[in-house]
DNA sequence: CAAGATTGACTTATCAATCTTC
DNA sequence: GAAGATTGATAAGTCAATCTTG
């Protein structure tokens, strides 16, 4: 069996200080609150020898994934995305600024402009994007096949109840980050 | 079987987009993100009619899971907050203000002054953790007792793994949050 | 007047520089 | 001179208010 992490030490800390509470919840969303806070640094630093952050990154790789033409409006964007739109914008000025999308004066509803993934904007999401996933690969690569599997079903299964019960703030302001 | 959730769709995405990479690491990776950022808000709404943030509330639980007399330096608080010195000096001029925790003066090292849980600092952190618990607990319930055992058992395989890949940056920046 | 995006005020973090004590 | 905490400058986000188009 494995040793102790440091969530069962915390665990252990609470059943004494308030042995009433129950804190299964920290066994699961703790180590993945954890892990992810954890990792980032390391992944963050993929992304700043790329020339960006995260956050830009994550709006880079959303259009990437869409396909060709790598277009998509900034509404779409800031609901995949999980920020504001304010918050959106900003990243999009950046992103623009730094020549990597560009706002493209289209046909249809003038409200938006789409936005689209630039040349090189296209080319360093994709270098990022290998490098990105060649670390996080290597990161769980301590699990087996058999566990990696096992992991990811039942971690969609949470996914998937966790969607069921939409938290959507709906407005104009939603919150939190991508997902990659 | 269970259906795809929003990282299969990704996942599927990526294989059409750019169908050499391996995106294993987003299926446990990715996923325990999703879930911390989309579980948040309500988690964060708990901390809100507590009256502090969740930063602040990790202060809090910190102190208070550290057991009589709910005492620690300000250097022990920002390593296990994973949050920078400059960050921490802020969460506890707030908190002071608040009346939640107090600067104690003391024998020893004068160059670090304790931080120390006031008795309502301490009344209201139960509180709120409690009430955190039970919330999170409550999100986890979709899986059976079986289930989370093994996501448990999973997650701490892979939290053992990443704490002995040290990532600390060491000095006086660190990066991040808190567990809980 | 609703939807979409932007702006501006405010908040909270990091990072580097500083001050104090060991 | 190193360790510990604070400070000040800067960055990036949210939220509410605004402007524009449908």
């Amino acid at each position: 069996m494995n040793e102790r992490d440091r969530i069962d030490e915390r665990r252990a800390q609470w059943a004494t200080e308030l042995p009433t509470v129950n804190t299964i919840g920290m066994a699961i969303l703790g180590r993945a609150r954890w892990l992810t806070l954890q990792v980032r640094p390391a992944i963050e630093s993929v992304f700043t020898r790329a020339g960006f952050d995260s956050g830009e990154f994550d709006v880079l790789s959303t259009l990437l994934r869409s396909g060709t033409p790598y277009r998509l409006r900034p509404t779409e964007l800031y609901r995949s995305l999980m920020i504001s739109s304010g918050g959106l914008t900003n990243r999009l000025d950046r992103l623009e600024r730094a020549g990597l999308i560009r706002r493209v004066q289209q046909a249809g509803d003038a409200r938006s402009l789409p936005v689209e993934l630039t040349r090189e904007g296209r080319r360093r999401a994709e270098v990022a994007f290998r490098e990105d996933m060649k670390l996080e690969a290597a990161m769980v690569s301590v699990l087996s096949a058999d566990e990696r599997r096992l992991l990811g079903a039942l971690l969609r299964k949470l996914v998937l109840a966790v969607e069921a019960t939409d938290t959507t703030i709906g407005a104009a302001g939603s919150t939190s980050g991508e997902v990659r």
